[in-house]
DNA sequence: CCGAGGGCTTGTT
DNA sequence: GAACAAGCCCTCG
């Protein structure tokens, strides 16, 4: 067996989705059997260890059940809905910084509907000037879908760009409501509002 | 009411 | 310590 640091331990597996073929990495070690990675449509490695595919029959009960349960997200189309509380069951934490921990759990928090920028999601988490910051850390985000980056935004109300194309973006936001100006800008109505309580970190 | 340009900013590698 | 990046803001024309 050959050793692999990458794909030690880790298995992949390609599931059909209503905008194309998704790519999930999953963990499966003792302590941490979960979610390491998704890639949206196009957007994965391409070269794939066929000895490392997924299999249900060999993997653990843990990763076995978390990984049906994604896959009952995926085909109900109700992943985009999942509340914050619920993410964290499903993805793997472990090699975070602060930084990227604080960011992506606020980014967690956005509902479906609403969108917010890249400054404000900064400011929000307690990073007052760390826009830049947080958009670089959205094109390594490892759990689109489960932590919306595709609902962060330029402050002024154009897209701003996304790991799955600006297209897949725009098309998510109005599938989950989000209301755009005759100038395909969104609407400072979808803004989330600041007034809206959070637990802390 | 745009759009282009420049300077400023952040956390990570 | 330097270079980078899915930003922001202000200034002009």
């Amino acid at each position: 067996m050959i050793h692999n640091n990458y794909w030690d331990e880790r298995y992949w597996q390609q599931k059909s989705w209503k905008y194309g073929e998704l790519l999930l990495i999953w963990q499966d070690t003792a302590g941490d059997a979960g979610l390491w990675q998704l890639f949206l449509p196009g957007c994965g490695p391409k070269n794939l260890p066929s000895e490392q595919q997924f299999n249900p029959l060999t993997c653990s009960d843990k990763l076995h059940w978390k990984e049906t349960a994604v896959d009952e997200l995926l085909n109900r189309d109700s992943i985009l809905k999942l509340p914050a509380a619920k993410k964290d069951i499903f993805c793997s934490w472990q090699r975070f910084t602060t930084f990227e921990t604080d960011i992506l759990a606020r980014l967690g928090q956005v509902p479906a509907g609403k969108v917010i920028s890249y400054g404000a999601l900064a400011n929000w988490a307690g990073y007052p000037r760390a826009a830049r910051a947080v958009g670089r850390l959205m094109t390594k985000n490892p759990f689109p879908l489960f932590y919306p980056c595709h609902r962060v935004i330029q402050a002024d109300g154009r897209l701003g760009n996304f790991g799955g194309g600006t297209e897949l973006k725009r098309q998510l936001l109005k599938t989950e409501g989000v209301l755009f100006s005759p100038a395909e800008k969104v609407s400072p109505s979808s803004r989330l509002k600041k007034s809206l309580k959070l637990p802390s970190l």
